[in-house]
DNA sequence: AACGTCATTGTTAGCGTTCACAGATATGGA
DNA sequence: TCCATATCTGTGAACGCTAACAATGACGTT
C-alpha cells in the first residue's frame, strides 16, 4: 500500500480516466457526458457529474485541440491599439467571438510594416489560430496581406475593397459626404479639409467622399492638408488655417476659410487649440466637423460636431464573416460587409 | 500504385513525420532542430530546414502542448478596454508577454460582477491559460479573486495592497500628493475634489493622496464630489462647483473653489466645458489638473496639468511578475511592484 | 587491442482527448 | 420464444508531438 501511492507531491491535474474511475463509467462516457451527448442515462450523466464536481476536473483543451483539430482560438491583428476606435473594436470583436464560442489572441503592432505583419500572422499561426482578422487599415498592408497564401481564413477591417480578401468596413466615403454636405448646407462657400496619413485607406475614403462632394455641389476644392490622427498634427494644420483666414482679407488664391472638415476627432481638437490661440471664434468664423465621435468630443470647446462609427457593429460583423469560413475552404473572397455612420451635429458647426 | 495514394482533395497540414520522411531523418531528429537541440549536425539541420522549407511546415500547438504541459499562453481580464490606460496597459502587456514567448488572450468585462469575472477566469481556464492577469480594480472583484483557489497564478493590475495576491500598480496615492501640492504651492487656499467612483481602488486612493496632502498642510479640506469617470459626470460636478464659485462671495460654510484636482483627465474635460459655460476662467479664476494624461490632454482648452501614468510600463511588470510566478507554485503572495507617476504641470493650473 | 566517452541518430512510449466501432442491455413485435 | 431495433456503454486506435532511453559510430586513451 505505501509503496504504490507516493501519496504526496504536487498533484497533478486529474484527467478523464480519473473521473471515469471515480464515478464507476468508461473515460468515454465521461467523454459523453461532456460533450452533452443524448445517449447517456440519466443516473449515470449525475454519477459522472458529481465525479467532475468533486474532483474539479477541466477538459485537456490541448488533447481536445489535437484530436479535433480545432483550437477554437482566432487571432487579431491590430494598429494603434490605444486610439478608441481600434480599441472598440478589439473590445466589439472579443465579445462576438467568445459569443460564438471562441477565443480571441490579439497581437499588436506599433507600427505597420510588412515584416511586422508577417511576423504577428506568424505569431499567431505559430499557436494554431483558425483564423485572423487584420485591422490595419493600409494600404501597403492589405496588399502585402494578398500576397500571403495563408492555411486559415482571413478578414480584413477597413481593409478597402479593391483587393480580393473579404472584409469589413465603415462607409467612410459616406461619412466624409454627411459631413461635407452638412457644412455646406449650413452655407458655406466651401470646406476644407484636414485629412489622414495619405496610405491609410480610411484617410483617403474620406478625402474621396469630401472631394466628390464638393465638386458635385460645383464648388471649389480647396487643398486638402494632411496629419498623422495625432492632435498636435491636427494643431499645426489648424495653425496653417489659422494664417490663411488672417491672411484671407489680402488676395489670395485659395477660397476663404470659413468650414473645416477634420480627419478625425483628436486631430479636430488640435485644430480647435490652434484657432483659440489665433483669436478665431468657432464656429463663429469658421465651423469645425470630425470624424469617429470619441467619448471627449462632445465636451470638446466647443462641442464637435462628427461622425459617429459603431466599431462595436464592426467587431461582431468581422467575427461573423471570418466564423462563416472557417469550415469551408472554396467560398468567395469578394464578400463584404459596409456599416453606415451617421452624423453627429454639435454646436461646433452650428450658430447658435 | 494507383491505389494506395488518393492524390488529391483536401491536402492535411504536413507533420513531423512528412518531414522526416522528406529529409530522410527520423521524425525525432526533427523535432530536435525545431527546438535547437546542439547535437545535431550541420548537414543534417540543412537537410531537415529544407524539408520544412518545401513543405510549409508548421509544428502543431496542441500536440506540443498536450505532451509538454505548456500552452504558453497567459490570460487577460480587463474592464474598460476602450479607456486609454486599461488599452495602454493592453498593448504594453501583450507586446511584454510576446517578447517572453507568450500568447495572450484577453477577456473584456462590460462591467463588472463576482459573476462576470468568474465566468471570464473560467473562460481562459477552458483555454488552457498558464496565468492571469486581472485589471479590474474594483474593491468587490479583487476581494472575489481571492476567494476563488485558482490552479494557476493570478496577478492584479492596480488591486490595491491589502490582500494576499502579487501585484503591480503604479503609486496612486503619491499621484495625487502630487497634484495637490503643486496646486497649494501655487497658493491656493485649499484644493477641491472631484473623485472617481468610490468602489474603485484608484479612486480611493487618488482621494486618500488629496486629503492627506491637506490636512499635513493644515488647510480645510473641502467635500469631494463624486464622478463616475465619463466626461459627462465631470460636467456636471463642474457645474456644481461652478454654483459655488458664483455663491462664493455670500456667506458660506465651504472654502473658495479656486483649485479642483479632478480624478481622471475625462472628467477634468468635462469640469472644464462647465466652467467655461458658466463664464469662469481657466487657469485665471479657477486652476485645474487631471489624471492619466491621455493625449488630448496637452490640447485641451486650456492644456491640462495631469499626472502621467508609465500604463506601458504596468503592463511589462505585470508580465514579468506573472511569468517570474509560473514554474513555482509556493511563492510567497505579497509581491508588489509599484511604479511611480510624474506631475505633468501645463497651463490649466498656471497662471501664465 | 580493448575500453570509455562523446556526438549523433533512432525507437518506443506516452500526453489526454475524441472517433469508430463493438458489446451489452432493454424494448417491442411477430 | 426469438429476432430486430434502439439505447446505452466500453474498447482500441488515432491525433502529432516530446521525453527517455537505446543504438551506433568516431575518437582518444590505456
Amino acid at each position: 500500500m505505501s509503496q504504490t501511492a507516493p501519496s504526496t507531491g504536487p498533484r497533478r491535474a486529474p484527467t478523464m480516466a480519473d473521473v471515469a474511475q471515480r464515478a464507476g463509467v468508461s473515460h468515454q462516457t465521461v467523454s459523453r457526458v461532456l460533450s452533452s451527448h443524448p445517449n447517456v442515462r440519466d443516473s449515470t450523466r449525475a454519477d459522472v457529474l458529481r465525479a467532475i464536481e468533486e474532483l474539479g476536473y477541466r477538459r485537456n483543451s490541448s488533447a481536445r485541440a489535437l484530436v479535433t483539430r480545432r483550437t477554437l482560438t482566432l487571432g487579431v491583428v491590430a494598429c494603434n491599439p490605444t486610439l478608441f476606435g481600434p480599441a472598440s473594436m478589439l473590445f466589439g470583436l472579443e465579445e462576438a467571438a467568445r459569443d460564438e464560442g471562441f477565443m480571441v489572441s490579439a497581437v499588436t503592432l506599433r507600427r505597420y510594416s510588412a515584416k511586422a505583419l508577417s511576423e504577428a500572422i506568424d505569431h499567431l499561426s505559430d499557436w494554431g489560430v483558425e483564423g485572423i482578422v487584420v485591422i490595419v487599415p493600409h494600404r501597403a498592408a492589405v496588399a502585402a496581406l494578398a500576397e500571403l497564401r495563408l492555411p486559415f481564413p482571413v478578414v480584413t477591417v477597413e481593409g478597402g475593397h479593391s483587393l480580393p480578401i473579404p472584409g469589413v468596413s465603415v462607409d467612410q466615403d459616406l461619412g466624409a459626404r454627411l459631413v461635407t454636405s452638412h457644412l455646406l448646407g449650413a452655407g458655406h462657400q466651401t470646406v476644407w479639409h484636414v485629412a489622414g496619413p495619405s496610405d491609410w485607406l480610411e484617410a483617403e475614403a474620406r478625402v474621396r467622399g469630401w472631394r466628390d462632394t464638393l465638386e458635385e455641389a460645383g464648388v471649389e476644392v480647396p487643398p486638402p492638408l494632411v496629419g498623422d490622427w495625432t492632435p498636435l498634427s491636427g494643431y499645426r494644420a489648424g495653425q496653417e488655417l489659422a494664417g490663411r483666414v488672417a491672411a484671407s482679407g489680402a488676395r489670395r488664391r485659395s477660397p476663404d476659410v470659413t468650414a473645416v472638415f477634420v480627419a478625425n476627432d483628436q486631430m479636430a481638437l488640435g485644430v480647435l487649440r490652434a484657432f483659440r490661440e489665433a483669436g478665431l471664434s468657432v464656429p463663429g468664423q469658421v465651423a469645425i466637423a470630425g470624424f469617429d465621435d470619441i467619448p471627449e468630443a462632445e465636451f470638446f470647446a466647443p462641442p464637435l460636431t462628427t461622425v459617429r462609427q459603431d466599431f462595436a457593429a464592426v467587431g461582431q460583423a468581422s467575427i461573423r464573416l471570418l466564423v462563416s469560413r472557417l469550415g469551408s475552404s472554396g467560398l468567395p473572397n469578394d464578400e463584404r460587409v459596409v456599416i453606415e455612420p451617421r452624423l453627429i451635429v454639435r454646436s461646433s458647426s452650428t450658430h447658435s
